[in-house]
DNA sequence: AAGCCGGGGAT
DNA sequence: ATCCCAGGCTT
């Protein structure tokens, strides 16, 4: 057959979606969208993208920024530790590297948030480094076109993919070979129902010969879904005025808002509350908001700043309504604040 | 090695 | 209902 990495790049010349960072050897913009692309589809990040580069056209605006400023860009997107984390390392590359984006692979791969896949993507697509990525799509295709049923997810199967993945790497072109590899596994070789009849390697693919491909990958993890019941009160002792809290515990939206929150191990009842607090309570609102680990059982109530008090809830600030745009909050707040149409609040 | 960290789309 | 997405960090 034809070379490896020349069939795979005339199909990529044939078939590549146009990408905003795809036009760009910009190692700043391509971090970005590497860091908003992790665990995230395109369609997901994509105006994200544009969010930032608008905002934060360089580093040095991003390392000025305030991380609340960063987090409310974030907000909606998930996995918030990417956003604090690409503010510490706009903070690093600016004191430590004088504002200049490091060179070497090494030098990537130090810098918070950015693990192999991402250092790989940034040395090959900015600097033109021969390091393979590895991401979800290329673990695919490789586990599939040489028949491997080592789980990906193993330290054994990384290292097996990875030294894979190295030595089919183009050296004479390694960004767009790496762009080939996962566009490969996005467009053709995709986790469900994948195009093998398009698929240019369909004959040298061994999963196709043996009837693998639903088979192939192998992940070896299964995750498990805790349940948590969260009791979110809306508190209004003025007119035009709310209380928020921030939160700060090593759990999920670390830094982000919230209504101020009771969480307990199981439902708490409208009777249950107004006996506890001995004041009014009401029930607005009730949702169960799905996570990778877990599942949020939310309730919302609105109540008085006393029955706060008497549950203990007293880490909260008071803002001005029309200013809650000024902060960012977990999706789920975000749904609750949108349904009930909370004056001065918008989703953007 | 295993657990944790989100939201959304596709099937 | 389940899987997966241009993964990485913490324990």
């Amino acid at each position: 057959m034809t070379d490896f990495g020349t069939r795979l790049l005339e199909w990529y010349h044939n078939n590549y979606r146009s990408l905003p960072w795809r036009q760009t050897t910009d190692p700043y913009k391509i971090w970005i969208s590497e860091i908003i692309l992790q665990q995230t589809r395109v369609a997901q990040g994509m105006d994200y993208y544009h969010r930032f580069i608008d905002n934060f056209p360089n580093v040095q605006s991003l390392a000025a920024a305030k991380e609340d400023q960063v987090l409310r860009l974030w907000q909606g997107l998930g996995y918030y530790s990417r956003a604090r984390n690409l503010h510490y390392a706009a903070k690093t590359i600016v004191e430590k590297h004088n504002a200049k984006f490091p060179n070497t692979y090494k030098e990537i791969l130090q810098l918070k948030g950015v693990g192999p896949y991402t250092a790989a993507a940034i040395a090959s697509f900015a600097f033109k480094l021969p390091y393979a990525v590895l991401d979800g799509n290329v673990y695919r295709f490789l586990a599939r076109l040489k028949g491997i049923d080592t789980p990906i997810d193993s330290n054994e199967g990384k290292k097996r993919f990875t030294e894979l993945a190295n030595v089919l790497l183009n050296k004479k072109d390694p960004a767009h070979h790496n762009q080939a590899m996962m566009e490969m596994g996005a467009i053709i070789c995709k986790a469900q129902s994948p195009e093998c009849d398009q698929c240019p390697f369909q004959s040298n693919c061994a999963a196709f010969q043996t009837g693998q491909i639903n088979f192939l990958p192998v992940k070896s993890k299964k995750i498990l879904q805790r349940h948590r019941y969260f009791h979110y009160f809306l508190v209004h002792p003025e007119k035009d005025n709310v209380l928020i809290q921030q939160r700060n515990a090593k759990d999920i939206w670390q830094n982000l808002y919230q209504l101020p929150l009771l969480e307990a191990d199981k439902k708490l009842s409208v009777n249950h509350l107004k006996k506890t607090t001995n004041a009014e309570v009401k029930l607005l609102k009730e949702t169960k908001h799905i996570l990778s680990h877990q599942v949020i059982h939310s309730r919302f109530f609105s109540t008085s700043v006393q029955a706060l008090t008497k549950l203990g809830i007293d880490n909260y600030q008071k803002i001005k309504t029309q200013n809650c745009i000024e902060y960012a909050f977990p999706q789920l707040v975000v749904n609750f604040f949108n349904e009930q149409q909370m004056p001065g609040y918008k989703n953007e």
